[in-house]
DNA sequence: GATGAATGAGCATTCATTCAT
DNA sequence: AATGAATGAATGCTCATTCAT
């Protein structure tokens, strides 16, 4: 599945955007989706309803309930389009840098470009994580996914005898590592760390730190 | 100031406790704030109205309001409640550990044990902090000192000097322990790590080891 | 601007009536307000809420919301229809009747006849004019296009030079003959005169008097 | 009965005032009275709640209840008092001035005082006039004593045969001159007058002349 | 006589969702 | 496929009033 929806430009919001009238049932989902993206990301997941969406979109209410079932479930493929996107990025990053701290430097100005863009909507991306337990699960299935990717990495060079218990040691300072991560770009996309009088380029300079000594133990 | 909210057991929920009926305005207040931060561990925040938090308490809506301005309000209460109950766990765990790794495992624990128990709570409290400005700043008042105890910590053994340069770098390094330290415990209370296939002593090891380090640098 | 609201049949109250269901927009609010001026004038401002004004048009009380951001702008609206209503018997009397007197006359008991039908919502109107800015201001612009008629009925029969003078003074006596003249049939209309003892009729005579004299100077 | 409530300085509204602690009922009472007179007068009948009434005279809610039974019933002591000082102004007046003209002129000055000091406790009265039954009673009989006061003065210097319906029309037009009377000072009071371009000084001429042809027909 | 805590019923308003077209 | 009118069931909040002290 392609993610471009976070990507077009979102039909101007606040006022009504051109209605486009009976398109491809794929094109008027992928519409409703951006346009989640982007009101989620201003107003947030509780400070908008199913109706603001469709109309952010150029539709009436009722094209909203033809596509999704509910508020919920489009903020998951919001989420969804969200976290290809990320996919894309570090896989880009990955192919083009050739050495573990170049990977890493590109890795964590990537994330932290496309958290800062959606702070808003993975604010309310965790208080859903926290509270549903559908987006719950889709949260974690992406994080197993991430903690594939980076086992990967780390077997592949050296694919000498490691022990299983090297392994599951591993795996778990690659999630830590992946909280850390996420956590403290997080703080910086919102302005938490400047609060903290945190200078953000050493904070950016340990991130890469911790994110390239994963990458080559 | 005190946070005996917390502890006291809570007025039976969803069946009508006793009336408390007249009472000091600080006692009913405790009890609104108790039962508030019962209801929303349960049922979070956007879960319950003021009504239904003031019922559990025992009372009648206006009650509430009589005390609470409103529903934000009680949730920075219990949030206040709440921070105040770590930090008396914190200073009792750093009065009564002798070295910097029994400090770290003492409070690793305590805080482990305090995110289980309301883990809900906290849940909705990320997701106001991520929404509601007054939340967002005591929250952010909050960590400020957590970072200011842990730099006094720091400063006290070795007196010698500290160039501004190592503070600062000290100080993002607390702060990115600090990020890891919260994120990984929500992580294994809300069973995230379980989920991941990580084993919980694992990581919890590793967190030691973090926080260690950064009590004993 | 037409004002059939006031004039058609409002939907039986107090039983529910037939709901009207898919409409065109405009039909909806039109029956809305004609409810509402019913309501109103039957229960007074503050004795209605706007769930019972969509109830008596027949609707459920979000449709309320969808036509009127709150219950005073449908009070607005119904005022407005009123005024409208008024303006149209005004017009008519003044093409119908020939001399100054006829004029006075028919108007005179127009207005008392509309005052009479609406006193209930008049009485309404007065409390939200001293209370309302918006309603205020909307009554003083529905004065000062009263005052210009009267100035425009006086200017044309003698257009002779009239001095500045001279129009100030007749302007301030239009105004206190419009003040005399609403007050008193309010005052007719409630019962009051009746309860003071004094005879209809005479008053009657006295109004006309009164306005025949700022029709013919 | 008197009436100083409306003279003697309200306690400092918004912020509590002194505690009075256990005195006379009828202070107390009074000093209810003043207070609701202000209040009503500042925020309007429906702008206030009998506590803040209480609290406004130093009182708790209770207080409230054991001197009046309910909201309105206080609004009417507060009419009564209003009444009150305005008969004391209008025979203070009629003492004092020898000729029609001059006790015109200081009734219609005495009264638009009255009338501009106490605008939002008038505007409170006309809306309950207009729903109430009992404010409406009670405004009538005092109604009925203005035009008895009237008669007097037309009866008292020429004691000359006047027809019984002389006598009648004479009330019809008193009637009908109080209302002009007490609707012009109210619009001037509000700022009507001034919102319609209308020079003050000419309307008060107006006013005299239309008072002092009652007084001296 | 006075109190302050407490309240039930109510009110303005919102929202996720449906239905007839 | 799309619509726009319509909605029931809440939700946050208020107020006139009472009760135990």
């Amino acid at each position: 599945m392609e993610a471009p929806a976070l990507r077009r430009a979102v039909p101007t919001l606040r006022r009504r955007p051109v209605r486009p009238k009976r398109g491809e049932s794929a094109d008027t989902r992928e519409r409703l989706v951006a346009a989640a993206a982007a009101v989620f990301n201003r107003d947030g997941y509780h400070g908008t309803d199913s109706n603001r969406l469709a109309r952010a979109a150029g539709y009436a209410p009722a094209t909203f309930y033809k596509h999704f079932p509910d508020k919920r479930t489009i903020l998951l493929a919001a989420y969804e389009s969200w976290v290809t996107t990320e996919w894309q990025g570090i896989g880009a990053a990955l192919r083009a840098a050739p050495t573990p701290a170049e990977r890493a430097e590109r890795i964590v100005a990537m994330v932290l470009e496309h958290h800062r863009r959606w702070k808003g909507l993975r604010a309310s991306l965790r208080a859903l994580v926290a509270t549903d337990p559908v987006v719950r699960r889709f949260h974690r299935a992406q994080r197993r996914r991430q903690l594939e990717l980076l086992a990967g990495m780390r077997r592949a060079p050296r694919r000498a005898a490691a022990t299983r218990v090297d392994d599951a040691i591993g795996r778990v300072d690659d999630a830590i590592m992946l909280f850390t991560l996420e956590r403290t770009l997080d703080a910086i996309a919102e302005g938490e760390t400047a609060a903290l009088d945190l200078d953000t380029e050493t904070v950016m300079q340990r991130l890469r730190a911790i994110v390239g000594a994963a990458f080559d133990p």
